[in-house]
DNA sequence: GGCAAGATCATTCTTTTGGGTGACGCATCG
DNA sequence: CGATGCGTCACCCAAAAGAATGATCTTGCC
């Protein structure tokens, strides 16, 4: 194939494409002419029905979906984990820090004698604390005192 | 006023709405007539309008629109004032439903003999299921073990 | 300085608890 | 039917807890 043949293809390639283009123009404006008022009627077809959409979307109130969405609520120190000694009334009962002090680790479910070592004391002095915590708690055994206690919120 | 006045007033009324009515119907021929365009492409408009506004609110995804409402939530009962037993754990350390009576009146602060009383069973009685419940709880005292069934949510 | 409160310790005695063992009755289950 | 689990009860012994009393020491306060 010589340069002037691929020159003669390319040159009818283009006529080609050239006149089929114009016959394609000239059925266009046959069509137009020929059908104007169904190509009107269509184009303002499209057109209302885009601006129904439109306006559809637009001026019509929102569905409300009600959907539960589950959010993470900070649960109150107070309720989780906290808690607040009542010292009104460990005031008001006179018991001491020693006493408290003793009070928890009774609520531990220590010994007399696990106290007093834990605490550097005799067994005597743990004792004679407990003995002052009955009194002024109004108990007579061990559990007792531990149950008052917490329910007054003297011990966690 | 006669009987054939009243005849006449409403025959001539309604002469008149004939009257009116057929030049109104003359009327709306000639604008049909001389406007047949618009008023088709009015109808088509009309028509695509409303077609696009039923398309845009049913075949378009509904609007969400989130909107977050602060609801009333009651606090589960485990969490205020209620108390769950962890079962699965009484099961596994095996204590029975007795056992766990016993537990409670003891976390109440009771002597075995108070309890013995309430139960209508032998201070004996209470003493042997005392003890198996250290055992089942490794507990050595009575504080211990209410601590550690309280600590495994077996008591309140 | 002296008083009151709080913490410490001891001694004595009683009560409660806890450990160990054995036994009986009653269901349930294989 | 025998095994097993549960609830019941008893007896003994040891340890822990509790009651009562008295004493010392420190600290804060008037």
């Amino acid at each position: 194939m010589t340069r002037s043949t691929v020159l003669h293809v390319l040159v009818f390639g283009a006529l080609g494409g050239v006149l089929i283009a114009a016959l394609k123009w000239l059925e266009y404006r046959w069509l137009v002419a020929t059908h104007a008022t169904e190509l009107y009627a269509g184009a303002v077809a499209i057109l209302f029905a885009a601006i129904g959409l439109v306006l559809g979307r637009k001026l019509t109130r929102p569905q409300i979906e009600i959907r539960e969405i589950p959010v993470e609520v900070p649960i109150p120190m107070a309720a989780a984990a906290g808690f607040t000694r009542d010292e009104q009334r460990q005031a008001q009962l006179g018991l001491t820090a020693r006493e408290i002090d003793m009070l928890e680790q009774m609520a531990a479910g220590l010994s007399n004698r696990e106290i007093a070592a834990r605490s550097f004391v005799s067994e005597n002095t743990v004792k004679t604390h407990v003995s002052r915590i009955y009194e002024k708690l109004d108990a007579r055994r061990r559990t007792q005192a531990v149950q008052r206690a917490r329910e007054w919120r003297l011990i966690a």
